[in-house]
Parts: C-alpha cells; structure tokens; sequence
RNA sequence: GGUGAGGUGGAUGAGUGGCUGAAAUCAGUAGUUUGCUAAACUGCCGUACGGGUAACUCUGUACCGAGGGUUCGAAUCCCUCCCUCACCGCCA
C-alpha cells in the first residue's frame, strides 16, 4: 500500500499518477490525509494522558514505600478519572485507525512515468515484436494435438475434479517435468535462488502481496484452516521477507521458485479456456527480487531480458507490450507482458508478466533495509514469471507440428531425452 | 488428535506486580592500546507512531507470540487463540 507521507507531500501529483490507473476517486486521497491528521491529533492527546498516568502510578508506587496511604489514594483517584477520560480517546484513535487502513488499501500502485495511457488491453505498448510465423497446410490446435499423441486428457481431469485441471499423460508429464526443469536450470544459472515454498498461505501473507483484499474471490480457500491456495509462487516467496530488516550486504535477494498456481477464475468461458489457455490448476516458474529502492528499474530491465532470452532459446515468437494504466494489475508500477504467437489459433498468449511493484508491497510486508545512513528504507519488490507453462506447451506444439511429430527445440533435446514428440 | 513443557531484543538466556524497553553472555559495530594477527579495554548496538530541532542531540507513547481481562501500576496474575518442543496415536 502507499505511504501516507507521499501523499501528503505530493497530493497532486498522486492524484494525476491515479487518473493514469484510471482510478476514480481521487477525493480519498483527501480523506486519508484527514484521516492521518485526526489519528496524530487523538495520539497526541492520548500520549499526553498516559504519560501523566504512566508518572503517577510510579508516585503512587514510591508513597506506598514509604507508608504514606493517604497521599497514595488521592493519587489513585486521580489516575482512576484520567484513565476513564482515555478511554472514548482511545475508541475513536482505533476507530481512525481502522478507517485509515481500510481506505489507504483502496488504492492502488501508482504507475511510473512510463506507463501509457490507457483503459483495456487495446491501448497497451508493444515493445518489441517478432515476426508471426505461418503455418501451411493442415494445422490443428493444441487441444487436437495433445488429443493425437496423448499428451493431455482434459476429460479426464473433469471427471477427477472438474474443468479447468488437466491430466497430463506419457509424453506430456514428461514434457512439462522438461520446462519446469529446464526453467530453474535457467534461471539459477543467472543467480536466482533455488526456492521450493508452501503451496498454501495464510491470511496475512496473502494481505501482504497484494491479494487480499483485492482479487479475494480469484483464490481457493480452504475454510477449515483459513489457508488460501497460492494464486502464484510470488506470494510465499516474497512472504519469505515479511516482518524482516535487511542489510544492504544482503541485497539483491534474487529466488526461483516452482508451483503449481490455482485459480478460481470466475466468469472466464468461450475460446479463452479452451485447452490449456486458461486454467484453474497449472504450473508455473517464477522469479522474485527484492532490491534496493534506487536500482528497482534497472532489476526489472534485468529481468526483462532475462525472460525474454528464455523465450528466444524454444525459439517461440513473442512480443513485449508495456500495459497501460488500465490493463495493469493494482499493486503494480511498471508491468511487461511477455505473449508467445500461437500459430495454430493465430493469436497471442500471455506467458509471463514482469512487474516492479515499489514499495506497495513491500509496505505492507514491512520488508526495510538499512541505507548508509543506517536509516531504514522500504524495500522494492519485483517478480516475473520465467515461465508459466500450459501457454507455452501449447505454442510449442502448434508452432513445431509436422506430419510425422512435434520437433522439439534444441534447448530441451538433452533434458527431453529425445527430439521429437510422435 | 491426546498429554506435558514452553514462547523475552540478531542468538543464547535472567527476570520477586512498581527501581525492567528489559540483566548477563555471544555475535555485530566504532574507537583506544599493540610491530602485524590475536588479545585486552571503552562506547554504541530493537521497532513503530508522535512532539521539538537547522542538524547531531533531546523528548512522549506503544510493543517481552496474538488478542482480551484484573490492577493506581503487568514481561510478571487470569482467560481465549496461535505457534514451538517432548512423548503417545495416526501416517507419505
């Protein structure tokens, strides 16, 4: 979440940064400085009193030592008036306190300078763009594809559960354990940590990044435990710095991470979900950073090319868009998509997203490190995805389909074992 | 799931209801001494939100797992919850 000092010292400009998001109630900025104002005003006068009673409950001590009862008792009195006058003081500083947060997380990130303008993903950037291939002949999309050489039964996970969890069969199984394989191979070898974390998160966790309150109905919730399935491994890896004062020596923290995400994705039908375009269970490889707040921008152009020299080496078609203020997620600054071509349904598939999120999640976890003047600083946080698989399984085969087999690239012959899927 | 023991600052670990935001030790850090290393000695060494200041300094409040309660006063007493450890049960 932001910090209320930057609104403070910088209300307009946080107002003009939120119309870029197209966020529609700028007045809450007003609000909460309000707010802010009332929540020192009832400290003051709360600090005020305590400490009055804080010094009397000493005295009260000392003339109990030394037997003088009735100075004692008077005192008592008085502290026993004071502290029921704290107590409506003490009532609305909570009250306030509660309003502040609840409407300070109703604002989003503020997008950087270079975010576009915009509302949907029409208006979004196209970086960079590689050439569409074409295919000749008979083309079948994935779900054909993965029918022929049995690679995925999406029946079959509608009978163990329902639509949306595939089984991923023989070649198939095989396939996916090569991506994740190949994918942490790749990103350790840039320095990311190797990370398996917990696939469930508890409540605060999910508060932390960003979920809660926003994209609540998008998780799984296991009510018994009050456990929420991870939407992505981005919440438990970032989780792993919640509550934490780092020190400068220790940055940047670079970690890689394996999951399977779940997600509900309510009101999601048509050609979207159809094969493995959008899912309820798939697999993804992700990558976190925690940085330094003046190098953020530099790690997420890192990142960058970090993902998309991955989409070059399964010599897959792609394009980079920067989102626009619309299109972008709430707790984002800066977002690329990465989109891999699918030749066979000719259109583009969105395989992995790119962010730098400031200091709006790491202010909520309270992740700081000590600048050289050993002051405390928020942290930035940034993930991407490097990368989701079922999109990229699907451009795979459509892209690489003969009549005799799916050619594999080059990259994944050694781990596949072979060159070919027929 | 059952029974028992616990949860104190970066770590270890004291703490009789007022003199404890918290002993001591270790780690860390700055300095003194020293031919180097080491050792010794000295200082510093939690976080958040406020007030005051040009700034260093100063100052108020809160926090000893979390939340309530008792009390003039709670790390210390009571209740609830969470977590850790040990043993038992169950089990990949």
């Amino acid at each position: 979440m932001l910090q209320v000092n930057v609104l403070r010292q910088k209300t307009e400009w946080v107002k003009e940064r939120l119309a870029v998001k197209n966020f529609k109630q700028p007045e809450l900025v007003d609000e909460i400085i309000a707010l802010d104002d009332e929540r020192k005003r009832l400290q003051a006068e709360f600090d005020a009193t305590q400490a009055k009673i804080n010094a009397s409950s000493k005295q009260i001590g000392k003339l109990m030592a030394t037997g003088n009862k009735e100075e004692a008792e008077q005192l008592k009195a008085d502290v026993t008036n004071w502290k029921a006058s704290l107590e409506p003081i003490k009532k609305r500083a909570a009250e306030t306190e509660k309003k502040l947060e609840d409407t300070l997380v109703l604002l989003p990130n503020l997008p950087s300078e270079k975010v576009p303008k915009g509302v949907s993903a029409e208006d979004n950037e196209v970086v960079r763009t590689t050439e569409k291939p074409t295919l000749n002949g008979n083309v079948l999309p994935h779900w054909e594809l993965t029918k022929k050489y049995k690679l995925i039964d999406f029946d079959l996970g509608t009978k163990i559960t329902g639509s949306g969890f595939p089984v991923y069969t023989g070649k198939g199984a095989k396939l996916q354990r090569t991506l994740i394989q190949y994918f942490l191979d790749y990103n350790t070898a840039a320095g990311y940590k190797e990370i398996i974390p917990p696939f469930l998160v508890n409540e605060d966790s999910a508060f932390a990044t960003g979920q809660l309150p926003d994209k609540e109905g998008q998780m799984y919730f296991v009510n018994e435990d009050k456990f929420y399935l991870i939407p992505t491994s981005e919440v438990p890896l970032t989780n792993i710095y919640r509550d934490t004062i780092l020190k400068v020596e220790e940055l940047p923290v670079k970690m890689t991470a394996y999951s399977p995400c779940f997600r509900r994705e309510a009101g999601s039908y048509g050609k979207d979900v159809r094969g493995l375009n959008r899912l309820h269970q798939f697999e993804k490889v992700e990558i976190v950073q925690v940085v330094e707040a003046d190098k953020s921008y530099a790690a997420l152009e890192e990142m960058l090319n970090h993902v998309e020299r991955l989409l070059q080496s399964l010599k897959l078609p792609y394009r980079i868009l920067r989102l626009c203020g619309g299109d972008m997620s709430f707790t984002s600054a800066l977002t690329y998509d990465f989109e891999v071509y699918s030749a066979a349904q000719e259109r583009w598939l969105e395989v992995s997203s790119v962010s730098n999120f400031e200091s709006y999640q790491s202010n909520r976890l309270k992740c700081r490190y000590k600048d050289e003047s050993g002051k405390n600083q928020l942290v930035h946080t940034l993930n991407g995805s490097s990368l989701a698989l079922p999109r990229i399984m699907a451009a795979l085969l459509e892209n690489n389909q003969t009549e005799n087999g799916i050619n594999l690239p080059e990259v994944l012959w050694k781990y596949f074992g072979d060159e070919v899927i027929d």
